[in-house]
DNA sequence: TTTTAATTGCGAATGCATTGTAATATGCAT
DNA sequence: ATGCATATTACAATGCATTCGCAATTAAAA
């Protein structure tokens, strides 16, 4: 087992974590397999999105690159990956914890590329005087935050 | 993607706003080309972002893609066009009024993809937090929002 | 274990964006 | 106006992210 990657928490709870996604994965009736099961892990094991070709680096051996865009796609139709957008056209990827406050947006360093996740949003109301004025519904939106940090400024 | 030509002004007036961007244009020591001026003519003449592939289509006869792309990569540097990301990968360009309060956003639709320009954004207030919380500078967003339209709903 | 259907790997194809280059058009000085 | 230097264009080719087709493989049910 890859022990490299310990963040915050120690490997036995992070063990425990990764299980728990296995687990709700064979709960859905999809198919547990090898390529599946490392990319679930290596998404696991990040703190920021990552894109579909990371992933593969990270575990080249164990899948093609097509497998991941698959298991990608499959991951977010059943909700357990959200899809970012940093504007440079590639796809960036990032495991939802169930029934956590997911909503969340980015701040990106124009030159470092450095990412910090942010809790911060704008309020309700503001979408709310959209949906007035504008007559649509159900609206989502896409936002993400971009500057200098304070290493490279 | 729907592009209503919203036309708020008569032909006489819209010609006259023409030929401002074109003397613009010429006062910054550029060449007008035949080219830069069919795209600019017809950039002129869309209310909403609109892609290379579609302002190409638009003026195939007159100019060719990579032209297009040329152009408008010109026109973003000095100033003339804004680029939005509406989140499908395809990069869309919109004439910026010079003076203008040219900082704006989009909602969409996801079903017909009507677009619509918002006015609205959220206070500066929360710019200033995020800078003071990451320690970042010079931040900038990008946002667009997402929804069904009154008339898909 | 056998069966069956889902999934994978592989390679090719697609589509957007970008770039190299030879040919062309433009502006300027004469 | 004419010739020259430079900017710009068209066309083709390329890079990169993503998707597709299909035969081979594998997971899970029977």
């Amino acid at each position: 087992m890859d022990t490299e990657n310990i963040h915050c928490c120690g490997s036995f709870s992070e063990r425990a974590n990764l299980d728990k996604w296995i687990e709700r994965l064979q709960s859905t009736g999809i198919k547990l397999t090898a390529p599946r099961q490392a990319i679930l892990e290596y998404l696991h094991n990040q703190s920021h999105p990552i894109t579909n070709r990371e992933i593969y680096n990270g575990i080249s051996n164990d899948c093609d690159l097509a497998s991941v865009y698959r298991s990608i796609g499959l991951f977010i139709k059943i909700g357990f990956v959200q899809q970012f957008d940093f504007g440079d056209g590639i796809a960036r990827f990032e495991l939802v914890e169930p029934g956590s406050h997911s909503h969340h947006h980015h701040i990106i360093c124009n030159v470092c590329s450095k990412v910090i996740e942010l809790d911060h949003c704008f309020p309700d109301s503001l979408t709310e005087t959209i949906a007035k004025n504008t007559g649509f519904t159900q609206i989502t939106h896409k936002l993400e935050f971009f500057g200098l940090c304070s290493n490279c400024k």
